[in-house]
RNA sequence: GGAGAAAUGGCAGAGUGGUCGAUUGCGGCAGUCUUGAAAACUGUUGAAGGUAACACUUCCGGGGGUUCGAAUCCCUCUUUCUCCGCCA
């Protein structure tokens, strides 16, 4: 949610910057300060009334310790007519913070100045390519194939036991997971991030305050006898640890990493992309979360976007990085970088990692504020990326190594599955 | 799941109807002293709205009620603790 201060100073600016998203914020914005002039006009009038209220009660106390019972009893009139009004003002009050709330949360965040512009995913800008895309032998086959061949995956199975989107894994194949979780974890533990271990399941405030709640209701399996929701990803949970929470400035950046399984129903995703590990309701992923100062937190970024190409290039696979234009990018994104491996066998990119800015945007909302010495609590800017997600890293692995023999496992996984082919 | 107790500022812990946003201690910050540090002493120290700055308003787990007036009384929900039951 966009911070009220910064429509009340900036508006033009946040016009413009909302342009790059394609989106038209000028009537919005124009209606929320409306409201932003009636609730401060309104506050102010419920204000005097509520001083005057407290004064005439701090009066009737005194008289009736001096024992003038009837002068109390005049005041206590008065009062009730103070009263009544105040109540009515206090609703029109709540009522017109509903409204602007409202109109706040349709607004996404605006957008870095350095994001191009433009409406679809062709027009995201290819900012760093690495790594050879492989040459595969005759006969080589996608993934889905592959994961039946060797019996590493199983997604009749999983359709059986759940329904379509929910594989099981088997064997070397099941093995392969833990051997991706434990390399990410380590590395990030490596890189300075503190491992969490968060619930997979969250109440509605958590939803809210990162943003998938109202607008993403859809997209979260809910359990509704208890109102809980099961994460998409942990930076629902891990984000929401820092929900209301005032740090001290030294205190960042805070790193924080954690393994979890994400569950997203993907109402509305048919067709071809969905085939194999391509797109799932249920997969693993690790998260990495940073909280940071203002000034420092598009260092941060990079920092993060590094980290991510570092662990592609450990895992040998070739890779792109994409900044994302205005129209690609997600509603609560300030700037975004996508990871795309390449799937030889699919012929085409699969995003794996995506690493957000979000500035206040989420801070805003989860009032994740930091103090600067006596000064007054600032909104810390958040940040996030997977790092990474495994099923299509795990596609990728398994088209691209793949050889008349076998499926090679990189070296640097080879001690966390304790073996270096599939046979 | 049953019975009882509790929820107050970063922490501990007073406060049971009237200058209580809240005594006090610890912690934090600033200063005095010191070559420096510690100790001691002095001062300061919650958040939100509002204002040019004040004023002012709101917040004592959440919500509702009683009252001229609520941290204090009532209802309700949530959470925690103790005992019992069940259980990976």
């Amino acid at each position: 949610m966009l911070q009220l201060t910064y429509i009340r100073e900036k508006k033009d600016e946040a016009i413009a910057r909302l342009a790059i998203k394609n989106f038209d914020a000028k009537p919005i914005l124009e209606q929320v300060l409306e409201l932003d002039n009636d609730r401060r006009r309104t506050q102010n009038e419920l204000d005097s009334l509520l001083n005057e209220a407290n004064t005439i009660a701090k009066q009737v106390g005194d008289l009736y310790k001096q024992g003038k019972k009837a002068e109390a009893d005049d005041l206590k009139n008065k009062s009730a007519a103070v009263k009544e009004s105040s109540n009515k003002l206090a609703e029109a009050l709540k009522s017109i913070e509903e409204e602007q709330q409202k109109l706040l949360v349709t607004v996404p965040n605006t957008p870095n100045l350095t994001v191009p512009k433009g409406k679809t995913p062709a027009e995201n800008e290819n900012v760093y390519e690495e790594g050879a895309i492989p040459k595969l032998y005759e006969g080589a086959k996608p993934h889905w194939d592959l994961t039946t061949q060797y019996d590493l995956i199983d997604f009749e199975l999983g359709n059986k036991l759940t329904g379509a989107g929910f594989p099981v894994y088997k064997g070397k194949g099941a093995r392969l997971q833990r051997a991706l979780i434990n390399f990410f974890l380590d590395r990030a533990t490596a890189a300075g991030y503190l491992e969490i271990q968060p619930p997979i399941l969250v109440n509605e405030a958590s939803g809210y305050a990162t943003g998938q709640l109202p607008d993403k209701e859809g997209q979260m399996y809910h359990a509704t006898i208890d109102n809980l929701y099961l994460i998409p990803t942990a930076e629902v949970p891990i984000t929401n640890i820092y929900r209301d929470v005032i740090v001290k400035a030294d205190q960042l950046p805070i790193k924080n990493c954690g393994y979890t399984p994400c569950f997203r129903r993907e109402a509305g995703s048919y067709g071809k992309d969905v085939r194999g590990l391509n797109r799932l309701h249920q997969f693993d992923k690790v998260e990495i979360v940073q909280i940071a100062h203002p000034d420092k937190s598009y260092e941060t970024l990079e920092e993060m976007r590094t980290y991510v190409a570092g662990l592609l290039r450990e895992l040998e696979l070739p890779f792109r990085t994409l900044k994302l234009c205005g129209g690609d990018m997600s509603f609560a994104s300030a700037l975004t970088y996508d990871f795309e491996t390449y799937s030889a066998a699919q012929e085409k990119w699969l995003e794996v990692s995506s690493v957000s800015n979000f500035e206040t945007f989420q801070s805003n909302r989860l009032k994740l504020r930091f103090k600067e010495g006596d000064g007054k609590p600032v909104l810390a800017h958040t940040l996030n990326g997977s790092a990474l997600a495994l099923p299509r890293i795990v596609a990728c692995l398994l088209e691209n190594n793949q050889t008349a023999e076998g499926i090679r496992i990189p070296k640097v996984l080879v001690p966390y599955t304790g073996f270096d082919m599939i046979k």
